[in-house]
DNA sequence: GCAATCCCGATTGCGCTGGTCGGATAGCCG
DNA sequence: CGGCTATCCGACCAGCGCAATCGGGATTGC
């Protein structure tokens, strides 16, 4: 899971689909115009979405383009997945000659991350466009690692 | 928090030391060798570490970097915190002219990304360093997000 | 037929990251 | 002192991936 603003938009752009489309098909321009993103840009986005099955379109006059199902059921994740491609993981390919440099199998950190993936997935999957719509994507944590000390967190961002 | 081989670097570098350190301080040459990262860029990473209080250094013949903690005490999310500096959030800043796109405050997937920016750094903050070098990371995760289809996760990976 | 709209490949500008180089400073050992 | 080892530090560079653009083509409604 590759974590950029291509999947950033992608999303604000599914977001955008699912809050302004009742029923109808939407042009991307309409969304190009109200998220800010480049129309060509968009394009090629939905591209992608719609090879993935996340989106179905319709050409011609009136056309643009749909859900191809119930933003409820709409996970986040396949989302980004679909536009950002997975890209190969961290470095270790277990067998590469450069692979976890060479001894001793995996290298001591590689389960860390290939475990913080994993949270980053869950959570993502966790998360339904629908949820993003109404807002309800606060307050899912906490609790759980009990044990956090009380610092700032800093936001997320990908290069 | 931002997710980059520079901060992988980093926490490789700091689970070597803990690893080989017996109290006596470890050259930056070793590690270098160790994990096979070029020594100058190593150099690079310290600097931020000790200037962050993680590590301290002793000079001239026979030094080199000791941990500033114990390997306990040492939270994966400060390391990488330390190097990758924090870089601003996603594009939203409050206030901000060009941000969230003038309208209506904040966007509606800002939420989103801010609160998985909270996962991550809850996660990367329930690991200490110890935790790494006796690989006692794993499993830690599941039952939580108990809904999560079962789908192949990848990797993270950062550009 | 015309205009709206999706579709698609090729190309480009640019920032960022990983990495290097050269040199300064500090401590140890003769 | 004068060299050796090591940390320190700033300037510099090269490649790459991403965001974005462009030009053109296919479809369809009116």
């Amino acid at each position: 899971m590759k974590l950029s603003t291509k999947g950033r938009y992608a999303v604000m752009a599914m977001a955008d689909l699912a809050h302004h489309s009742n029923g109808r098909p939407v042009a991307l321009a309409e969304v190009a115009d109200r998220q800010e993103i480049s129309l060509s840009y968009l394009e090629q986005l939905f591209g992608r979405l719609r090879r993935g099955g996340l989106v179905s379109s319709v050409r011609g006059p009136g056309g643009g383009y749909m859900l191809a199902r119930e933003a409820g059921e709409m996970r986040i994740a396949d989302i980004i997945l679909a536009v950002d491609e997975p890209i190969k993981a961290t470095r270790c390919t277990p067998g590469s000659p450069t692979g976890c440099h060479s001894h001793k199998g995996r290298c001591l950190t590689h389960d860390l991350w290939e475990e913080l993936g994993n949270q980053i997935y869950l959570y993502l999957s966790s998360v339904t466009l629908a949820d993003v719509c109404e807002r309800r994507v606060l307050g899912t944590s906490r609790m759980f690692f009990g044990s956090a000390r009380s610092e700032r967190p800093a936001a997320v961002a990908a290069s």
